[in-house]
DNA sequence: TAGATTGTTAATCGATTAACAATC
DNA sequence: TAGATTGTTAATCGATTAACAATC
């Protein structure tokens, strides 16, 4: 009945999100020199529980050594390869604009295996220029390209009105993947994942708490 | 014994994330000239359950009338007010880098209420420089600013291996809020809001449903 | 061996969903 | 008035945490 029937043994998603943060700490302690670590060093470092560590990595199906912990480096690379950080992964991005080239001068996502091979934008003027070496393409392009190189996955920085039309777009040409960092909400078939990624999200957050802590302050 | 003691009362942190959304989808019906809207017509839209959205609105105590819905313009206004985002918040911003520009040039802050007043930067070449009209000032000057103009609210835009040193200085100037968009895990003393924005966990999220399907593709 | 740490099974907690009385 | 939609109370579901046997 529901919209994207998982596996019952699929990871939740509270799990799946925090193993970007095993990872964080674990490279600090790789690089350290340590070599065996247990659930406990990692969950103090994190302001977690060592229960719930032991538990998330249960449900990746990695496995540690009781007495021992886990050995660093395995865990690292095990954890790599269950998020696919291990391989590469191509990706386009559509819109230019000042979020998109951010997106296109982050040095994190090489380390994780993302590959931008080109950017897409609708301003003519754009078109040829190089950002932080990516390609910046005429939109038109956008359909031969993705299908050319079989592109899965695609990053939407576009103003939030041009979203849905984007992603129609992307869908259209066998697209798999969307990371949607408009404002937008964009409907797309069952069968494609969409992950969105909204600064008014975490705006919405800071604000409240902040105004809860003056509050209590106050008393 | 919890961290963060907050009130009972308080909504709970899946439903606060999901007011940002209600917003969205509100504010296009208003330009539509629709008056009152049901709950229903809000989860059809976001794709959720309308039950949802009427537990949500009790969360942040905003009624509407049993038969008629709520009135559209009066959930916008009170949902902003509730946000916080009906009045102007300030903040600064430190690392002027690609990401840290992104942000400055970010239209969505000034209609939530977020003021960026200057950018810090350690590289003494950007010292003077303005970007999308906000001062970049040199990072000695950060305590003196943040203590002078009241700050509560800081973005950290560093690389990790900066941004505990950052915090640190954020944190001895007075700032009660962080919204940390470095990778890095930052320490706090309690009563400090830190919110974290990290983009891996959208890659980590995105990789593993991708897989996901593509296995189950195969079956 | 004794102690530390794991992985699993059970209990608790919190969020979502269902049921339904209240009401415009 | 009858029907639609709300808000509340109760039931369900899922994630976190606790307890503890297994074991290096």
């Amino acid at each position: 009945m529901k919209h994207h029937d998982r596996d019952s043994t699929s990871i939740p998603l509270p799990s799946l999100k925090r193993l970007p943060r095993y990872l964080n700490v674990l490279e600090e302690f790789l690089e350290e020199g340590v070599e065996t670590i247990s659930a406990n060093d990692i969950a103090s470092k994190l302001d977690l529980k060592p229960i719930q560590i032991r538990k998330d990595m249960a449900f990746t199906g990695i496995a540690g050594k009781p007495k021992v912990g886990y050995r660093t480096a395995e865990l690292v690379s095990k954890l790599k390869e269950y998020l696919g950080w291990n391989k590469t992964t191509d990706a386009i991005l559509v819109g230019a604009g000042s979020l998109g080239t951010a997106l296109l001068g982050y040095q994190g996502f090489e380390k994780r295996g993302l590959n931008i091979l080109a950017a897409f934008d609708s301003d003519p003027l754009k078109k040829g220029e190089l950002r932080y070496g990516v390609p910046v393409k005429p939109i038109e392009e956008l359909h031969g390209f993705i299908r050319g190189n079989r592109i899965r996955l695609a990053i939407i920085a576009v103003p939030g009105r041009n979203a849905q039309e984007v992603a129609d777009k992307l869908v259209d040409a066998g697209i798999k993947g969307i990371w949607n960092f408009s404002p937008a909400e964009i409907q797309v078939p069952s069968g494609i994942v969409v992950k969105r990624e909204d600064l008014s999200e975490g705006l919405a957050v800071l604000f409240v708490r902040l105004q809860e802590h003056r509050e209590n302050g106050r008393r």
